[in-house]
DNA sequence: ATGTCGATTTGCT
DNA sequence: GCAAATCGACATA
């Protein structure tokens, strides 16, 4: 909750290993009222940058949308879905280079009944944090994010969280990219802690 | 200017 | 199981 990653863990080249070593890592927010949401992140996907034709940044396509993936890692990247959700990313590598991480579960630690409030749930359940775009409803991240540095106060990363080792990591195919073709469709780019319930419904 | 499609979720059939 | 919601990016005119 305290202890936020350095911006030299976001910094690095490879961003998959960055998708791996998010697992177990406890995302934060504080709202405008200074209150605190937070949960361990569960499950993540990587996005390889301009060589890889399921990332925005795809042979450096560069828009208004796409810019902040050009800024250097360790500040957010939070963009429209389908014109209905927002999506929570952490931008990796260094400046100019558009690599990024989504984030897309997280089991709730701190906060759970204002995120409740903020999803409009009765009890706890696994649709309050597991999904891209329900994870950012229940910490009220929105585009207003975008290229907020995450060693700053209204989101972070913390350090600590829970130890996950790398045999209760599970690799998979990404969800929803099947339209980019081979082989990137297959790429194992989506982790997932073993066992832990808090990941995404998503096939 | 207009049409299609997407790193998703929900509600209704 | 499938369509709707509806913004940003892209292709075509």
């Amino acid at each position: 909750m305290v202890s936020r990653l350095p911006a030299s863990f976001y910094q690095r080249a490879d961003v998959v290993s960055i998708a791996r070593e998010l697992l177990g890592k406890e995302l934060v927010t504080c709202d405008t009222q200074g209150r605190l949401t937070a949960g361990i992140i569960t499950e993540t996907e990587a996005y390889d940058g301009p060589s890889d034709r399921a990332c925005h940044s795809y042979n450096y396509r560069r828009t208004p949308r796409t810019e902040t993936m050009y800024q250097p890692g360790g500040v957010a990247y939070v963009y429209l879905c389908y014109g209905v959700y927002e999506l929570f990313n952490v931008v990796t590598h260094e400046a100019e280079q558009p690599y990024a991480v989504l984030i897309r579960g997280l089991e709730p630690t701190v906060g759970i009944d204002l995120m409740l409030a903020r999803r409009k749930l009765k009890k706890l359940a696994r649709n309050l944090t597991s999904g891209p775009g329900l994870l950012t409803q229940a910490l009220a991240i929105s585009r207003a994010h975008n290229g907020a540095d995450l060693n700053g106060k209204t989101v972070w990363i913390a350090e600590e969280g829970r130890t996950v080792k790398k045999s209760e990591i599970i690799s998979s195919a990404r969800i929803g990219v099947e339209s980019s073709g081979e082989p990137f469709a297959s790429l194992p780019y989506r982790f997932r802690i073993k066992d832990n319930p808090w990941t995404s419904p998503a096939k």
